[in-house]
DNA sequence: CAAGATTGATAGATCAATCTTA
DNA sequence: TAAGATTGATCTATCAATCTTG
């Protein structure tokens, strides 16, 4: 159980972090621009608009997200304000509330998704084989199976005793 | 040109952006439970380990770290705050700084770093065969090199006329 | 004026505390 | 008391404006 990286694992991992640091930094600016939206944003559209009703209750939009309730509450409140999500009280629930796509939403995200779609295909996609596109779902696959169970705890190494 | 992702990646897509997104999330709550850092602290920490005299010139860990001068402004004054860094003069050229890791930032850094070795160890490597390794780096540089140029500004999709 | 760097304003993320209803 | 959700405080990130020296 070495203490350190490998030289091979290290230059991996320092790649895999810049290529998702300024992947996701060209995808947000390519996405602000074209469209004023985050990719917070975007994901929250995705998820409504894809939902029975475009409507989904606050506790299903975190769920299918991964975030935690109050990063989504305040991102919420924030969406609210500029118009993109209206709230709707719940009937059967009445602690709870539902999450409604507006109109100006559903405008937003069909205007944003194609040159989205387009940008991850073309820093991504188009530059992989078919080989490497299978190697990146295992690889994906392996890495969230050994996540699984973490979600909220922090991990500690096993002690070395 | 199809407008959308195809059904696989958007699967792989999908895939990506909750890989990192939890991996992110592990090793920050991870490095913070076990050390007080963050991973941007760490980053900072480590280019300065590494670096002659353990100083550098702000533009210098700035281009190391792809960060914006004003980022790295804010942040440096907060690690300077808790003395993990500080700054020097530079007699060169006086409209520049040096930032300098301090004894207590060398022990931050040498404290945190074999935990922080073995999460990534843990949750990534150890997962993978020695064919997804190579197939990883070469995924990592592929899209990498597809990103070169786009540093600052937002790239557009060509016009389909 | 341009390069090196900092500052202030604003938007977003995280944590603990709170409020309401089941 | 616990579940669903919001709020306020604090920390971090991003953008534009500024300051100083080359």
């Amino acid at each position: 159980m070495p203490k350190w990286l490998s030289d091979e694992e290290q230059r991996v991992w320092r790649q895999l972090l810049q290529m998702t640091s300024r992947l996701d930094g060209q995808l947000n600016r390519q996405l602000q621009d074209s469209s004023g939206l985050s990719m917070a944003d975007y994901d929250v559209l995705v998820q409504l608009s894809e939902a029975p009703d475009v409507r989904m209750r606050v506790f299903e939009l975190s769920d299918a997200l991964q975030w935690e309730q109050s990063r989504l509450s305040h991102h919420l409140a924030r969406m609210g304000k500029r118009e993109l999500i209206k709230r709707e009280y719940c009937a059967e629930d009445r602690r709870g509330a539902f999450v409604v796509l507006t109109d100006s939403g559903r405008r937003a995200i069909e205007g944003a998704a194609p040159a989205h779609a387009e940008a991850v295909r073309h820093f991504v996609f188009d530059g992989l084989t078919a080989t490497q596109m299978k190697s990146l779902a295992a690889i994906t696959s392996s890495v969230l199976r050994r996540l699984q169970g973490t979600e909220q705890q922090a991990w500690t190494p096993p002690t070395g005793s």
